[in-house]
DNA sequence: CTTGGAAAGTCAACAAGGCTGACATAAAAT
DNA sequence: ATTTTATGTCAGCCTTGTTGACTTTCCAAG
């Protein structure tokens, strides 16, 4: 492999990181994380949806019955761009958004029937190609692959991502 | 399904995937891409440039002197919007572009020294990034995040990625 | 030499999905 | 009663992607 270390061997020689190293990882980041959203890609167009339906949707699913608020931060994008992505999904029947119990200012946002069947085929296909991957790669792999993307995150999303896989599953 | 191999050894029984696992490995993928471009993204504003710019100049840097064609196949976008981006690199004297001396109706790419000063700025943002993440997961997750992002690349962009990885360093 | 076709560039029009700013409403908090 | 918060909405702008049509240049085959 391209590891330039030289002295040691056994995965120790990754610690001496060359810049043409690092500029290897970042590459690798752009093409995989085409391979990552072409499959979704192709099924949102036959649904005439976008990438942004998508986020959407994947939160919506992973956390049912969260605020609009929350969603806004999770996916780092202003009230008026969500808002026209949320609008369609609702229209559609995507999406159910409720008025809060307790606060009523509050929307609370869940997946209809015919949601969590578009969240269901979207992800199936994204799980296809992250599935083949890390068989492809083994076990120690894909541990390995976690850990440098978790530290990869900005440290807002990192807590949110930690907390959600404490209580998720 | 994927294979419940792992009796689990190391304490990672990570074969046996669980859908919910896959849906973590999706999350963490969107949430590390968005810090993976925040730093380039936030020098690219200051500079009023836009990521396909950056990524223009990346593979321009990469492989100097490659022709357009070869630059719109790796980065899977129209002759029309990668040229709307190119002319306004070569206006601003950030990219060469010459006349091909074997077949002119190529033209093939070269930054200026303006061009690859602002390559350096912004892989060197991008680049502490990625060293720190390196750094906090250790050598052995970085062997193994780059043997998923290669799986997880189409076909034809890991041959190109594999083929630079060879003759690149 | 002529011509077909590939490589490149250009113009026009359009869409998705970001953004900002301004404003409206309802409900909670003070 | 007033202010703040959560949400929604209108209008307009930018970047970056798309298609389609057309031109210019130039290699290569007839």
């Amino acid at each position: 492999m391209s590891a330039g270390g030289g002295t040691a061997q056994g995965g120790e020689s990754l610690l001496f990181l060359t810049d043409e190293q690092l500029r290897k990882g970042i590459e690798a980041m752009f093409f995989a994380y085409r391979g990552f959203t072409a499959d979704p890609d192709r099924i949102l167009e036959s649904h005439a949806y976008g990438r942004a339906h998508h986020r959407a949707i994947h939160f919506i699913h992973r956390q049912p019955g969260l605020t609009v608020n929350t969603l806004l931060s999770v996916l780092g994008v202003t009230k008026q761009s969500l808002n026209r992505v949320l609008r369609t999904l609702v229209e559609d029947g995507l999406v159910d958004s409720r008025v809060g119990r307790r606060d009523k200012r509050e929307r609370h946002l869940y997946l209809t029937e015919k949601g969590a069947a578009l969240e269901r085929e979207l992800s199936d296909a994204q799980r296809a190609r992250m599935r083949a991957a890390y068989r492809a790669a083994g076990p120690a792999a894909v541990a390995g692959f976690r850990q440098v993307l978790e530290a990869m995150m900005d440290p807002d999303l990192r807590r949110y991502f930690q907390m959600m896989k404490d209580s998720g599953a």
